[in-house]
DNA sequence: GCTGGAATATTGTTGAAACAACACTCTTGT
DNA sequence: ACAAGAGTGTTGTTTCAACAATATTCCAGC
């Protein structure tokens, strides 16, 4: 005699659907608030993290696909990412005169002003996103987090 | 002295930041296995969160925007995702006889036959992200994600 | 040195996401 | 009854993501 409304049916299968329901759930959530702090920069959150990473090289150059492989998330298309920075003045491209294959890649001086433009915004935006939890919430978290995508990285990765 | 080969630079501004590009990674590698499964049936995850949830309320019947409100991740554009799974035939929709604006949908034969097909390689998939946490660990991770969300969940939502 | 194949990046194409504009229906107040 | 406005979905358009196919360049083996 069970009646839906008053007791309300398992949300979830497992521990482990749960969890990565939850997952999926928090990123959709506080990706969008990122998204409005970078749309208002005309790029994208996965553009930024390729400024990011450019940055963390420079002033050397990457290749452009040791870019894709090291953004938080898939691109298969980074060639049209990269364009649309490219667009922007905010990197610089150019063949390698060593391997005429590759493609070398930089941060250019308006991409460093952007970074350094988007610093406090980010912070600010940090603090809306995960600010109410306690220094010790986030490490476990972060540990936890760490710990469940060990299997999924390949081995060179720095994620694990 | 330092020199950044040897001591590689910080990678995160701050544990906050830190567990939101853990967030991203994570959703990013495990999405993708699971995007694998549903794939071959023809269907996206968001559609088999819808087919769920009209499971879950099953014989009754759910209002278009009902459904938008309650999928996992923020779906703008319900009626064209709502039109695949009808194309397929695995829901039923009509307009309403009380509101004539209003559409009713309800999960079909067929659809809940494919719930069924998709449940034991679902298990499997489950297992294959999440599987090597402990129960404890993911206890622990789902209280800290929920606790993450909190403040970006609307008063009426189930997800904290 | 030539050829087959691997590495690197770009382009083309198709399908999906995002956002705004629209159409239709209902309710409420007068 | 009627008009104004809110509620509910749909359609149109533009942009973005995914995947395959295609150059181009390099290297390895003969």
């Amino acid at each position: 005699m069970a009646i839906r409304k008053s007791s309300p049916v398992k949300r979830f299968d497992s521990p482990k659907q749960e969890a990565y329901l939850r997952i999926w759930r928090l990123h959709d959530r506080l990706s969008m608030l990122e998204d409005e702090v970078f749309k208002s920069n005309g790029i994208t959150g996965q553009q930024y993290n390729a400024l990011r990473l450019l940055r963390a090289h420079h002033p050397e150059l990457m290749q452009t696909l040791q870019i894709a492989k090291r953004l938080v998330s898939h691109a298969p298309d980074i060639t049209r990412l990269l364009d649309g920075l490219e667009k922007k003045e905010l990197i610089c491209r150019a063949r390698s005169q060593l391997s005429r294959r590759v493609v070398e890649v930089g941060i250019s001086p308006a991409g460093l002003e952007l970074l350094e433009a988007l610093a406090k915004p980010l912070r600010d935006l940090h603090h809306r996103q995960l600010g109410h939890l306690s220094e010790g919430q986030l490490d476990s978290l972060n540990e936890l987090l760490r710990q469940a995508g060990i299997p999924h990285e390949p081995p060179e990765s720095n994620w694990s």
